[in-house]
RNA sequence: GCGGACGUGGCUCAGUUGGUAGAGCAUCACCUUGCCAAGGUGAGGGUCGCCGGUUCGAAUCCGGUCGUCCGCGCCA
C-alpha cells in the first residue's frame, strides 16, 4: 500500500502565485477570459520550455535510437477516421428529463438492451430520455476562407498520429531499424466536457510523446523498460519518489487502440486532486500502422532484411502531458519554510525548490544598493552571466526582500554586488536552498556558476 | 449540461437596512553604506465581471450573460 503524503498545498495557492508572479494566468482576462484556457507569462514559458527541453534531451538528444519530428496541428479527416478518433471520440449522450443527469446512450443500451425503454440509473424513471446528442471531443475547422464540407480539417487530439502517418518517410530518411523511436512535443486539442483544476485538464494542452517501434513479441519487455525509464525521469528532475506511483489500467478503461496501458501518477497535495495521471505508457500494438496502411494504401510495414521477413512494428508509447508536468513540478517544488529575519525572528519564507535545470531564472544579479557607484560593475556581471543563462536584474528595495522574491520563483543563485566589490572585484553568491553564501571573484564567477549549474 | 456557492484596486479581503467605495500586502519615487521580507516620506491604482431593468439614486434589489470553485454524469 502506498502511504499518501500528508503535506497539503492548496491548488488556489499555486494559482495565486502563478498569477501574481507572471507564471500562468487566464487568457484574455480583460475580456473575461476563456474557460479552460491559460496564458504562460515570462516565467511560465521558461519553466514549461525547460521541462520540454529536458524531456527532449533525455528522449532524443542523449539517444541514438530516437529521432524527433513536428507535425502540423491541422490534419485531414482521413487521418482521424483511420486512427479511430472520429468514431471513438464521439459520445452519444442522452439526458434524463426527470433528474437532468446525462449518460452515454450506448452504455445504457448495452446494459439494458435495445428493445426496452431505458431506465435512468440515477433516479429510476423510465423512458424519460430525449434524443441522443453527439459530443465530439475533436475541434473542427475549415481550411480556406469558404466553409464547406469539402475543406474540413481537424485540430489534432494527440501528437502521436504524426509519428504513424510519417513513419515510413522518417524510417527511410534516417535508416533507423526497429527498435527505434520517433518523438514529438506540441499542442493538442480536445473538447473535454469537463475541464478543470487549473492547467491540469484543459482543452488546449501540450504533449510530449514518443512512439517506440519494435518487433512484435518484444513489445511487453519494452513496455516495462519505458515504464521504468519514465519514472526515473521525473525523479531525476526533482519529483519526490513517494509522490509518484504506477497504476495499471483496467480492461474497461483502455483506449480503443491500447492493449495495455500503465499510468504514471503524481500525488497532487491539493485535497480535491490527489493521485492524478501525468503520463500514460501504452502498448498500441500494430493498431495505428495497420489502420493507416489499410486506409492510405501505403505499405507501413518494416522489412527485416537479414531475416528476410516483413512485419508491422508494435508500438510502445510514453505519452506525457507537458502542461500537467508543469503543474506537478510547481506543486512538488512549493515549500513554505521558517527562516530568521534581520531581527532574528522566525518568518515564513516561500521557496520554489525547482531543479536548477527547470528554474525560469538561473541567476539573479542584485546590487546591494541602488547607488550609481555599484551600477557599472553590476551591469558588467549581468551582461557576462546573461550570455549563459536566463538571468534577472533587480536593484530595488531591501536585499532581504529581493532574496525572498527570487526564492518564490525558484531562482537557484543570487549574485550580490556590494561596495567592497569595487575594491576586491569579488561578489557574494547565495544559494537558494541552503542560503549559503560564497565570496567569488568576478574573474572566476562564470566558471564557479558553471560548476554549480552545469 | 444540471444543482449549489462565488466574482469589489496586482493579491487577500471589508463594505451595516440601496445614497455614487475602504484596509492590509504588493507596486513606484526619494531617503537609508544597507546581505536574507514588513525603517522613513510621498505617490499611482478600483465605478464594484459584463449587459439590461427597478429606483430620484445600486457594489448593495431583479433578470440575463460570462467566468471560477464544489458535487453529478462523460473523459484526457
Amino acid at each position: 500500500m502506498t502511504t499518501e503524503p500528508s503535506v497539503t498545498v492548496e491548488l488556489a495557492t499555486i494559482v495565486e502565485l502563478c498569477k501574481r508572479r507572471g507564471i500562468i494566468f487566464p487568457t484574455a482576462e480583460i475580456y473575461g477570459g476563456v474557460r479552460s484556457t491559460w496564458d504562460y507569462g515570462p516565467l511560465g514559458v521558461e519553466l514549461k520550455e525547460n521541462i520540454k527541453r529536458q524531456w527532449w534531451r533525455s528522449m532524443v538528444q542523449l539517444r541514438d535510437d530516437v529521432v524527433g519530428m513536428e507535425q502540423a496541428i491541422l490534419g485531414p479527416t482521413e487521418v482521424w477516421e483511420a486512427s479511430g478518433h472520429l468514431e471513438n471520440f464521439t459520445d452519444p449522450l442522452v439526458e434524463c428529463a426527470n433528474c437532468n443527469n446525462r449518460f452515454r446512450e450506448d452504455h445504457l443500451i448495452e446494459d439494458q438492451g435495445a428493445d426496452v425503454e431505458l431506465t435512468c440509473p440515477n433516479c429510476g424513471e423510465v423512458g424519460r430520455f430525449g434524443d441522443a446528442r453527439n459530443f465530439n471531443l475533436m475541434f473542427k475547422t475549415h481550411s480556406g476562407p469558404i466553409e464547406s464540407d469539402a475543406n474540413v480539417v481537424w485540430l489534432r487530439p494527440e501528437t502521436a498520429q504524426g509519428m504513424f502517418v510519417d513513419f515510413a518517410t522518417i524510417q527511410r530518411a534516417t535508416r533507423k531499424k526497429p527498435p527505434f523511436g520517433i518523438a514529438q512535443m506540441g499542442k493538442s486539442f480536445r473538447n473535454e466536457i469537463t475541464p478543470g483544476n487549473f492547467i491540469f485538464r484543459t482543452r488546449e494542452f501540450e504533449q510530449m510523446e514518443m512512439e517506440w517501434f519494435c518487433e512484435p513479441g518484444t513489445d511487453e519487455e519494452w513496455h516495462q523498460y519505458w515504464i521504468d525509464s519514465r519514472m526515473d525521469w521525473y525523479v531525476d528532475l526533482g519529483i519526490r519518489r513517494e509522490n509518484l506511483r504506477i497504476r495499471e489500467h483496467d480492461a474497461d478503461e483502455l483506449s480503443h487502440y491500447a492493449k495495455r496501458t500503465v499510468d504514471v501518477e503524481y500525488f497532487f497535495p491539493d485535497a480535491s486532486m490527489g493521485w492524478s495521471e501525468l503520463e500514460g505508457i501504452a502498448n498500441r500494438t500494430d493498431f495505428d500502422l495497420t489502420a493507416h496502411g489499410n486506409a492510405s494504401g501505403s505499405d507501413l510495414s518494416y522489412f527485416d532484411q537479414p531475416n528476410d521477413r516483413k512485419y508491422v512494428p508494435y508500438v510502445i508509447e510514453p505519452a506525457a502531458g507537458a502542461t500537467r508536468a508543469t503543474l506537478a513540478f510547481l506543486f512538488d517544488a512549493y515549500a513554505v519554510e521558517q527562516a530568521p529575519d534581520a531581527k532574528g525572528e522566525m518568518q515564513e519564507r516561500t521557496v520554489l525548490k525547482l531543479d536548477r535545470r527547470l528554474a525560469p531564472y538561473k541567476v539573479a544579479v542584485l546590487p546591494l544598493s541602488k547607488k550609481d557607484e555599484l551600477r557599472p560593475l553590476s551591469r558588467e556581471v549581468f551582461d557576462m552571466l546573461k550570455t549563459e543563462w536566463m538571468c534577472d536584474y533587480d536593484e530595488t528595495q531591501a536585499i532581504g526582500r529581493r532574496y525572498r522574491r527570487q526564492d518564490e520563483i525558484g531562482t537557484p543563485y543570487c549574485v550580490t554586488i556590494d561596495f567592497d566589490s569595487l575594491e576586491d572585484k569579488a561578489v557574494t553568491v547565495r544559494e537558494r536552498d541552503t542560503m549559503h553564501q560564497d565570496r567569488v571573484s568576478v574573474d572566476r564567477l562564470l566558471e564557479y556558476l558553471k560548476g554549480e549549474l552545469g
